[in-house]
This record gives C-alpha cells, sequence and structure tokens, in this order.
DNA sequence: AAGGCAATAAGGTATAACCTTTTAATAGTG
DNA sequence: CACTATTAAAAGGTTATACCTTATTGCCTT
C-alpha cells in the first residue's frame, strides 16, 4: 500500500469540460466527500490490480492518516464497498478489511430492492429468469463439458434422495443449486451471476407461498441434461420452460392471496 | 416516521431456529453491527410499503436518538443504503436522507466490478449483452406499442442529425439511448435494468479504444426498428446481432493492444 | 422587484476515548 | 512434554462532541 496519495483539499476538481465540437460543455458542480474519493482510490487500486482479493487494506486509523482524512471518512468508504461486495472487513487481531471474490449477492440485493419499491412486479423478476434461463441453456449446450453436465446429474441424485428421506430443508437449497451449476456450464460468468441473482429471487418467492408444489421437479431435470448432453437445446430449453411456466402460473394464482400487492409483502410481526 | 423501533441490546437475536423435518437446523451467530440493523430496519419499512420513494428520514441526530444509536451508526447505514441506490442524501435546510428510485447503475457498478477484479472477462459482459439484446427483441416485439416504436425512431433520427452535425460528444449518449428505449419497449422493468446496465458498460469499454468505428449505426438500426415493427424478431435479431459482434470483434482486435490481458490490466504505473 | 445578507437546519468532517473480538504468545499445570 | 488458562496486543465497532460546509428561507435594503 505504498500507492495511496494523500487527499489534499482539490475537492472540486472539475476539470472534465473537453472541448466539444459544437457548444459549451459544462459538467454538473458537486463537491465529492471525502469517503468518496477514498472509495475510489481504492477501486483504482483494484482496476490497476494493484489491489487483488485476498489482501488488505491497512488498519483503518493508520490508513487514515496516510490518506489525510478522518477515521470516520475510511469507515464510511468500507461500508460503502462493504455493500458493494468489495471488501469484507473481520474484526480482531490479524483482522482488517479484505479485498474479497464478487458473488451474486449484489444483483440479487439489487433487484430485490427493486420489488420492494414496487418499482419491478414479481412478474418481471419470474419473466426475466425465464428467458435469462433459456440463453443459459443454449450456451451450456454448446459450451458445457462431461464434467458441468456430470455435476448437475449429481445434483438430481442428492435431491432425489434428500426428497426420499423428506428432508426438505436441505433439499430446497440443492433445488436452486441446479441452476447454478447449469449456469457454470456456459462458461460465462456474468451469466452466471445474472441467472444466479434471478433464480434465488424466485426461490424466495416460492418459500413465501406453501404448501410447495411437489411437482416432478427430478423428471423434468433429468430430461433437460439429457437434451443438454444430446446438444438439442430447444427440447431442453422447452421442458424446462414449460416447468418453469407451470411453477409461474401456480405462484400467480397463489400470491393474490397471500401477497397483497405484487411487490411487497406486510404478513409477520 | 413513527414505525421506527429503537435497537436495544437485542444484538443477537437468531430466533430462526425453525423446527425442520430431519436434524437440528442451527442458524450461524453473528453479532450483528449496529448499522446492519439501522439498514434493516429502514428496508423492512420500505418492503411494508411504510416508506415511499420521495420519503424523506428523519434527521440523522434525530433519528440516532430515536434508535437508540449513535449517529455514526445512522451515517454508516445511510452510507450502506446509498450505495445501493436506495436512499440519496441532500445537505442544507430541507435536506436529508430521501428514498428514491432505483436506477441500474447498481447493477452496472456490480458488473463493471466483477471485471475490475479480474473475476469476468469483458467477453462475457458483450456476449451475456448480446443475448439480452436478443430476448429484449423477442418481447419488445410482442409488447411493444406504436409509442414504444416512434421514441426509438426519434432517437435515431436525432442521432442522424447530431452526426452529420458532427457532434460527437453529445452523439454518443442518444447512441446508448437507443438501448434504453428498446428496453423499454419490454415493458419489463428488470429487462430494462439489465440491459441498460450491460449496454453501458459495452459503451464505456467502446470509449476506451479510439478511433471509434464510424459504422452503419443509423442503417442498422431503422432495419431493426423496422423489423420490429413488422413484428418479425428473428429479422430484426438478426441484423442487430450481426452489427453487434461485428462490433464486438473490431473491440476484441483493437483490445489486444490497448488492453493486455482480458480481464484485468497491470501495464503502467 | 432584484439583489444581497443573515438565520437556521441539515449533512459532512475531525477527534478522542472507550468497548469488543480475535489471535497469538506465554505462563502455569497435570 | 503436552495441554490449558491467562493475558497482551491489534484491529474493528461504538459513542460523544465540537465544528465546518452547504442550501434554504425570508427579511431587508436598494
Amino acid at each position: 500500500m505504498e500507492t495511496v496519495r494523500p487527499i489534499d483539499s482539490q475537492r472540486a476538481e472539475n476539470s472534465k469540460a473537453a472541448a466539444s465540437a459544437s457548444g459549451p460543455n459544462f459538467s454538473p458542480i458537486k463537491a465529492k466527500r471525502a469517503f468518496e474519493e477514498v472509495c475510489e482510490q481504492i477501486r483504482r487500486e483494484i482496476a490497476l490490480g494493484t489491489l487483488k482479493p485476498g489482501d488488505r487494506l491497512p488498519p483503518e486509523r493508520e490508513f487514515a492518516e496516510q490518506l489525510g482524512v478522518s477515521r470516520t471518512a475510511i469507515r464510511e468508504a468500507l461500508r460503502s464497498l462493504e455493500n458493494a461486495g468489495l471488501v469484507i472487513c473481520r474484526q480482531g487481531m490479524g483482522g482488517g478489511a479484505f479485498i474479497c471474490e464478487r458473488d451474486s449477492n449484489v444483483v440479487t440485493q439489487a433487484v430485490s430492492d427493486m420489488v420492494m419499491l414496487g418499482q419491478a412486479p414479481w412478474d418481471d423478476v419470474t419473466e426475466t429468469r425465464i428467458m435469462i434461463t433459456e440463453q443459459a441453456i443454449r450456451l451450456a449446450c454448446e459450451r458445457g463439458t462431461d464434467k458441468d453436465f456430470a455435476a448437475m446429474e449429481r445434483d438430481i441424485d442428492y435431491i432425489e434422495q434428500l426428497t426420499s428421506q423428506g428432508n426438505f430443508t436441505r433439499r430446497s437449497s440443492y433445488i436452486t443449486e441446479f441452476y447454478r451449476l447449469l449456469a457454470l456450464a456456459t462458461h460465462n460468468v456474468v451469466m452466471l451471476m445474472l441467472l444466479e441473482s434471478l433464480s434465488e429471487l424466485s426461490r424466495s418467492l416460492l418459500a413465501k407461498v406453501d404448501p410447495v408444489p411437489k411437482s416432478d421437479v427430478i423428471a423434468v431435470r433429468r430430461r433437460v441434461v439429457g437434451f443438454m448432453r444430446a446438444k438439442d437445446p430447444d427440447s431442453a430449453i422447452e421442458v424446462l420452460n414449460a416447468h418453469l411456466r407451470q411453477l409461474d402460473e401456480y405462484l400467480r394464482s397463489q400470491s393474490k392471496r397471500s401477497v397483497p400487492n405484487t411487490s411487497n409483502r406486510a404478513s409477520d410481526k
């Protein structure tokens, strides 16, 4: 961490006035806050590769001194980055703020927030989910390796086993795992993130209605993987979509009574 | 804001131990931090509909007193929510923290961060973008109204005008606007958000290489809208995808020299 | 009516002190 | 010697307080 530069009072460096072809091109004036600059510096170092996952930032007090800001500013920056899933903070000796791997939580939260705010109806989530799943299957058919498909089959086996044992708590986590594995087979991490998020949201929606429809998940999925192995995306999509749409219908009918508005829920407490 | 409840020292209320079908179902123990609880309370009120976009939270000091935490805790919570795009803070009299409408920035930032961290190659972004655009076109063909298509045509007109004027600064913003309008025609806000994010990222990638390829954007887009009006998604997709893939190719060839690895760059410094 | 000035209500920043958690070193004990 | 208990130190978590900066409002002057 020798790369950090102190934050002087260059708070208003709005020097973006690039000469445009026609007319003046003013940029909005907004004095950046201290913590925003801290965030930017950290993001910059990440972009440059100076900071990589696993690396640790300096201790808050020390860092504050290095940057010439108060510890408060540092902490606010960390909260922001933490929320963005870029760092994770651990307490105690040997603790600190560590750059971490990104997962899909941020996107999940983002979409979830939209729904909560009533800006997005659940239908839009499930619809998008179905469409992305479709594309994922297509990609997975192209790129999926034997290993990928085997993992999916193993997951199905496990679900079958848990179903017969009546262990529905654990079962549900393996149910969503299937979509993660499907997304993994696309070998496209952006796809993975999106599909993971939307699946997770659908799952959480499903968890709100009971009884959970004991559908033929296992049979459907075996057929899907079969078609994928045969490089037949259209059939795989047809089967899975039929299943998802059916589930979707069920949810829509149920949510009429359990969830007042499409968006928010006011059940417990 | 009469709904807020003070945060006592119930910091470890891990009472989620729902009776599972088989075996104990412990929940992880992690003492939540003060600001996290503040966040949760605010999120809860949003979910309940008690807080809606445009509403203002109490002033920090007052809020802190209401919840029985320090102002710092409140501020850290606000930073987190601000980063999540849920609130926006304004200074000065009559200012404060306002619940706001969500836009696509959070997702954009999330994907961008992944790329920066080297977890996602650019190719994955553009590929996903192409696939989602495809689905968006399909949906837009189904649901797009005359008004939607007219808006897209107006955008194209505007681009044409700016092109002939040589005003490339403003042009580029209308170039991305097209995708936003396309996404709007799907009448699916989740789709809108995703497409907006990925388009924006592609645009920012494009902005790094120059000269920008002066392609036949206008002609391509006119044809696309034409096909969409004719409810012919496949043709629209074919035309647009050909265009996007070509651009993609161009980027890939260019980035060989400007961006060392597909993902992270550690050149200078 | 326009412009300027002051009061005020917010958020933004800086300090400093203290609490809590975690790890590691160390001393004590069977 | 091995294991356990104690303790010291490092680092984040929390609070309190004082003060700075910005934006609104409204009055007051010209």
